[in-house]
RNA sequence: GGCGGCGUGGCCGAGUGGUUUAGGCAGGGGCCUGCAAAGCCCCGUACGGCGGUUCGAUUCCGCCCGCCGCCUCCA
């Protein structure tokens, strides 16, 4: 069983499901008023392996991430830029959903919009106002903090302390600076939805509360987003839950931060801030597998150098499963391998949920064949300690280096089951692997020919000459290897 | 000021009270190869500093130093 860190204990446990054998997952979701960066492909790339891995275990998963597209920024960038919020929440949302399709983030189940849920909304700050945990002043609806019973749960931190370090907003209506607007009233040229405090729009934090319980109903198993979402934003969340008489997340999961320079990344950094940026000059799975290789609660260090290091890593990967002929084991959608207890010490090795009869410890599996169950195992344990994506990947790696050198030692079936257990774990992690069949390497006439060339000079044993083809193949940009089939080249 | 995290070999990054090692990248040596590439084998004896507990600490405790974050919109 997966154990993982709650923010709200502060401990690693077990996870508790409201309902064996299903997950359900509430993740906060984007603002749309400008391109993602690296902070977003983080968290999505966080959450993604996590529900990979959940549905890899067996579990039924509903992954709910909303989009916010109502808010300051969004109304203030519109305004820059001269064009409706609509508009722009429209653009910004088309580029993030492109972003995560490049990333190989799957789409949510459910992506409410914000703007959907306003009436919703209102119901619910209506009924904190009758019950009096809410209070109407000029300029808005603000929940009362203080009455809120364990406020400052996430944060960690008593009141006080909190309080000191409290914005004093202009508004002295407000009974205690950490109270939180749940409803801003209309300001001139500002979008807005009728209420029964007069036309203005949602505060921030209500829409998640409305949405995710909406969705996912009371009581649902996992909250996340990234480590700056703790407080306030979930703080208040479940303040709003909590003050309205509802049971909320069972369980909090929060992801560190992207750092350049050993600091929290900043726009003002410049390089490698941006996600297309990254993704414009390296692979997209290199940042899948620079997010794997450490912890998902460490901050990493997204640099040229640790990028290189993951695209290296990568590439073995990829060698991997270009010399066994691996198909991709996420072709078909996300792999599912093992359910618990299912066969007493077996793992059932499939793809698509295809889980039929357990033989000792292995079984094929759709276009993956035997895999080693024993080092499944060692993944799942690896995994089911808070997620250590780092630990997992290790057996992944000594996995690649078992096939290689089982295959060298011409130990074919060895190889086999070593490299296809790599591609099995590959797919629960949501790591493609470019084998031949996705490789995409189509020659053109001219390469064609240089190869034939050389392959003739070889023969030949014109080592000169095929020499200089070489150099000509490498010049154009291939990669060239010569091997017992004669030369073969691709991208480096 | 309050709260929290971190400091592991050239780099990245897990982990553990002592017996055999994380893993990756880079580097060195070797095998293979016409030469390369890829792959395989071997190699580094690392855990911020000072004390303490212990038969024994990188791993537990205390202090110190350094770095980072949160307490305000933020992924």
């Amino acid at each position: 069983m997966l154990r993982l860190h709650d923010t709200a204990t502060g401990e690693v446990k077990p996870l508790r499901l409201r309902t064996p054998g299903a997950v359900s997952l509430y993740v906060c979701g984007p603002t749309v008023y400008d391109a993602p960066h690296l902070g977003h492909g983080r968290f999505s790339l966080v959450f993604d392996v996590l529900r990979r891995y959940l549905l890899f275990t067996g579990l039924e998963v509903t992954y709910v991430s909303n989009i916010t597209d109502i808010e300051d920024k969004i109304i203030e960038r519109a305004a820059r830029e001269g064009m409706e919020t609509s508009d722009l929440t429209a653009r910004y949302e088309q580029v993030w959903w492109d972003a995560m399709e490049a990333l190989g983030v799957l789409a949510p189940d459910e992506a409410p919009h914000a703007t959907a849920y306003v009436p919703r909304m209102v119901e619910l700050i209506e009924d904190l106002v009758g019950r009096g945990a809410a209070y109407e002043t000029d300029d808005g609806v603000y929940l009362s903090v203080r009455d809120v019973p364990g406020y400052g749960l996430l944060a960690h931190q008593p009141l006080d302390s909190l309080r000191a370090g409290a914005r004093v907003e202009a508004n002295e209506e407000k009974r205690s600076p950490l109270d939180f607007v749940l409803w801003k009233k209309a300001r001139p040229g500002e979008p807005t939805w009728d209420s029964p405090w007069g036309p203005g729009r949602p505060g921030w934090h209500t829409e998640c509360v409305v949405m995710s319980l909406d969705l996912l109903g009371d009581g649902f198993d996992l909250h996340g987003g990234a480590i700056d979402l703790i407080f306030p934003h979930h703080e208040n969340e479940r303040a709003q839950a909590v003050a309205v008489g509802r049971e909320f997340a069972r369980h909090w999961v929060h992801n560190g931060w992207v750092t350049v320079d050993g600091e929290k990344m900043s726009k003002s950094t410049g390089n490698f801030t941006s996600l297309d940026d990254l993704l414009g000059r390296s692979d997209a799975r290199a940042y899948r597998l620079l997010v794997l290789r450490s912890h998902y609660r460490s901050p990493i260090e997204v640099t040229p150098d640790t990028v290189a290091q993951a695209e290296a890593g990568l590439a073995r990967l990829d060698e991997l499963a270009r010399r066994f002929g691996l198909a991709d084991p996420l072709a078909d959608g996300p792999v599912v391998a093992a359910v618990d207890g299912a066969v007493d010490g077996a793992v059932v090795a499939a793809v698509d949920g295809a889980v039929d009869g357990a033989v000792d410890g292995a079984v094929d599996g759709p276009g993956l064949g035997a895999t080693d169950a024993a080092a499944v195992e060692r993944f799942r344990s690896r995994m089911d300690d808070d997620l250590d994506t780092p630990g997992a990947l290790a057996t992944l790696f000594d996995l690649t280096r078992q096939a290689n050198a089982a295959a060298d030692a011409g130990d074919e079936e060895g190889a086999r089951r070593a490299a296809s257990t790599v591609a099995l774990l590959c797919g629960a992690l949501g790591l493609r692997l470019r084998g031949p069949g996705t490789a995409g390497v189509v020659l053109d006439e001219e390469t064609a020919a240089l190869v034939r060339a050389r392959d003739r000079a070889r023969a030949e044993r014109s080592w000169v000459e095929a020499d200089r083809l070489r150099d000509e193949l490498v010049g154009g940009g291939w990669l060239v290897e010569d091997g017992p089939d004669g030369t073969r080249v691709r991208r480096p």
